[in-house]
Formats: structure tokens, C-alpha cells, sequence
DNA sequence: AGTGGGAGAACAAGATTTAA
DNA sequence: TTAAATCTTGTTCTCCCACT
């Protein structure tokens, strides 16, 4: 496995670059959901990716936009090694000047469809861009960041006149077994709030809970329990950020039947407390 | 010092996951 | 599919901190 890693933070923005080899099986681990805008690229190999409820193929040349708070995992398709760069960038990294920004932002992490499978010609003006990309973040020579703003603002304009002209497809299920998790998953983002257990969702969609617990792994890469607890951590971190609302109050808006088990879980997934989160990010 | 919100530890019961 | 192993969750209790 050969890494090359690049990373510029400091306290108000914050972009990453990096390009990674992998041979034989992988399955990421780590952090699922962040509030960065990612970009991920497969020069070879192939990949699953779940994103949000759904499952996408990923085959060499096609690009995945993830916005900012969505929860994703890649997941082996079973043929080995694959290759990807990996872009991370804050809003604020990028939002220092004016133009179309927050709309090209909009058409290409917001617009429903994460996956562009790109023309030949297409893979070989970002492989370009990419590769500059890598280059000032490992060189980082004067100005590097603003080098890397620039190709990065080329690379968004690009994507975007691309979309207008290409008709982005919509892209089936891999597999019926990713469809039947995706109406699982579905399920789940919109009733979170509620007691939702691997056996009422078993019943609900017919499936055997033993059954559904192994598919459901399979394909999202998460297990039933460490998804809904991701979807509901996500919301409360939002309800955090957004609002003045105690704690405790949270919780149980989303789906958690008390405080103490509510900040288990919280702390177990982003590292911090609910009021450091708060705190930070409020 | 008293109060209330919040963090966290220990434990038992119950639910989920895994291996066969 | 099942049983066993493992993990999750609710309860309760203690401690901490900010505020009064």
C-alpha cells in the first residue's frame, strides 16, 4: 500500500489532498460523516461506495462528490487493489471570493446524484488537475495554497460546465439485495427519531432479522446499530450547531431513550462531548 | 451551601452479530 | 437457521461545574 498525504489546516479552513494505492482488500474505517466537501476519484480498480441510503459501483474514472454532514462508506467489491485521490475542503476554504461559488457548490454536492462517470477526455483533464494538485501540496512551495485554491476553483468550474452538458445518469442498484438495504436504509433516515429495532425493521421489510443484519453489513459497511446511531448523532450535532436546546432535550428528539446512553454514543463517534461540540462549533 | 444540567461508571437485561 | 458470543441500552448513582 503506497500513501502520499497532504493536509493544510489551521483554524479557519482547511483542505486535503491525498492519493492512495491499495493492494489487495480494504474497508475504510474511521470517521463516516465530516464537514468537509470530499471528492473521490478511482484511477483503478473498483470500488462500492455507500452513501447516505444507497450503494454505488465505482469503476476507474468515475468521480464521487460527498457533501458536507453525508454519511458514506467504500466497501471491497470483492476484485482486489484499487487506486483513488481524495480532495477534503471546508466551505470556508474556498468561499473567499464571490462569483457562482455557492451554486457550483450546489449543482455538484447537492444535486442528488453523487456519482459523474467522466468521459476519456474528461478523466484526462482532472487526472491533470489532480496531479498539479498533488504536486503543491507535496511541494509546497510559495503560494502553495493559493495555487491549490486556484486548481481546485478550476477543477469545481469544470465539473460544473460538465454536468450542464452531460446528462447525468441515474445509476441502478448493484445488486437487488443493495436495493432491498437502500428501502432499509431510507427507512431508518426517516424515522430515526422514532424505537426502531432490527426486529420490527426485519418484520417490516420481511426479512429475517439474522438475514438482515449480515446484508445490511455487507452492503452499507455499517451494522444495523452503528448506522442508525451515525444518522442519529448527525442530527443531534446539527440540532447542537443550530439551536439553544438543552442536551437532554436532544436526546430524546433524536431517538435516544436517555441522556447518559445518549452521550455514550456521542462521545464514541465524534471524539468530543455534546457541550464541547457545542462549544466548538455552535 | 443548594440547585440543576451534564458527564460518566457499573451492572443487569435485552438485542444484535457471528460462526457454524 | 440456530446457538453462543458479543455488544447495546436503561437504570441508578456519583462527581463536576456554573450559577445563585
Amino acid at each position: 500500500m503506497t500513501q502520499l498525504h497532504c493536509e493544510f489546516k489551521n483554524a479557519v479552513n482547511t483542505f486535503k489532498v491525498s492519493n492512495k494505492k491499495v493492494s489487495g482488500h480494504y474497508n475504510m474505517a474511521g470517521n463516516h460523516f465530516h464537514n468537509y466537501y470530499e471528492i473521490y476519484y478511482l484511477l483503478s480498480g473498483e470500488r462500492y461506495y455507500f452513501i447516505k441510503d444507497r450503494t454505488f459501483y465505482v469503476t476507474k474514472g468515475d468521480l464521487i462528490f460527498i457533501d458536507q454532514y453525508e454519511l458514506h462508506k467504500t466497501t471491497d467489491t470483492g476484485v482486489p487493489d484499487h487506486e483513488r485521490v481524495l480532495i477534503y475542503f471546508t466551505e470556508d476554504f474556498i468561499m473567499t471570493r464571490g462569483g457562482m461559488l455557492p451554486e457550483i457548490l450546489t449543482l455538484l454536492f447537492k444535486n442528488g446524484n453523487p456519482l459523474v462517470r467522466l468521459s476519456l477526455s474528461g478523466r484526462n483533464f482532472v487526472e491533470d488537475l489532480f496531479r498539479k494538485m498533488l504536486q503543491e501540496a507535496q511541494v509546497k512551495g510559495t503560494g502553495y495554497e493559493m495555487a491549490f485554491q486556484a486548481l481546485l476553483m478550476q477543477f469545481l468550474v469544470y465539473m460544473a460546465r460538465y454536468l450542464e452538458q452531460n446528462q447525468t445518469n441515474i445509476f441502478d442498484h448493484p445488486s437487488p439485495m443493495h436495493q432491498k438495504v437502500s428501502e432499509v436504509a431510507q427507512y431508518i433516515n426517516g424515522h430515526y427519531s422514532e424505537t426502531l429495532t432490527l426486529t420490527f425493521l426485519s418484520k417490516r421489510f420481511f426479512i429475517s432479522p439474522y438475514y438482515l443484519s449480515r446484508i445490511f453489513k455487507e452492503v452499507t459497511g455499517f451494522s444495523f446499530i452503528e448506522y442508525l446511531n451515525n444518522i442519529r448523532i448527525k442530527e443531534a450535532q446539527k440540532l447542537l450547531r443550530e439551536s439553544r436546546t438543552k442536551v437532554i432535550t436532544i436526546a430524546e428528539k433524536v431517538g435516544f431513550g436517555n441522556v447518559a446512553h445518549f452521550g455514550r454514543v456521542f462521545k464514541g463517534i465524534t471524539g468530543q462531548t455534546p457541550l464541547q461540540y457545542r462549544k466548538q462549533n455552535g
